[in-house]
DNA sequence: GCCATATAATGAGGTTCCTCATGAATATAA
DNA sequence: TTATATTCATGAGGAACCTCATTATATGGC
């Protein structure tokens, strides 16, 4: 029935999704920054010089306290600085230490590899029908 | 390339994964009680009378810790009720009580149909294809 | 029967997310 | 220009997950 195949569908995809994240941040954690740390950290280095957390927010659809956090621990570890912006003094501006760097460069490829390995039973084809079905009930929610 | 469609179909997956869990989960705290805790009170009422926390521990591939800890919310707020199992002494026996049912009573239909709504542009091929697709994923991983 | 090992639950402590409330600064409108 | 609204970051507190260590109990090999 109809019934069953959606809530067949949306098991499959909570723990494929679980699964998959957990594999890769844990070994990413294992090696140097989380998933969730690696990606505010590459925000920052793209952004360089004007990141700030209220971008993050929303370009991760977070909870702005959600970002502050994140941040303190970041910040903590000595993989990011932050500075009061002269033009708006709401704002702080987000920099990348070379820790950061490093955390960033040890990671990335240890990404791509898990996430390659994950995929490695689809075809192209697949892939793309894939995210074809995903976007489908994205729509749906937007 | 292959490396970006790869990533593409990682990102949305935990887009659209996050999204309708998100959805669902707010929906369901607003109305009695959330989508793990549910999760947890139909397995006690499936299993009544020998529901157990390493079960669902097992069941819903979480850390024993998580169980209890979640468990511990469950019984202070009236939902289960725990008893020492005469057979085994390590064990505590999982009971759902008249709340915990009300809470499950009170979701389970609002679940079926927010996942219907998130599934509303999906054909049964469309679903059956991402179920397939999701799968060969699983068995990367396992 | 006794001991090594396995299993059940939990203590301690950490991460990533949330909501709701607050303080400070800026932008807008009357 | 003063009042109002919006925006930025954060305090307070909580939920759902984790690892690692610990205690109590069972169980299988000798």
């Amino acid at each position: 029935m109809n019934i069953t195949e959606t809530e067949d569908l949306m098991r499959e995809l909570g723990r494929v999704f679980l699964m998959a994240h957990r594999r890769i941040d844990r070994a990413m954690t294992a090696c140097g920054a989380s998933l969730a740390r690696t990606k505010f950290l590459i925000y920052i280095a793209r952004h360089e010089g004007h990141a700030h957390a209220a971008g993050i927010a929303e370009l991760f659809d977070l909870a702005p306290r959600t970002v502050t956090e994140a941040l303190d621990a970041l910040e903590r570890d000595g993989l990011i600085t932050r500075q009061a912006d002269p033009n708006d003094r709401r704002v702080k501006r987000l920099t990348i230490t070379d820790e950061g760097y490093r955390a960033i460069s040890a990671t990335e490829p240890l990404r791509h590899e898990l996430m390659d390995d994950i995929c490695r039973y689809m075809t192209a084809e697949d892939k793309a029908g894939l995210i074809e079905g995903l976007r489908k009930m994205a729509a749906a929610m937007e």
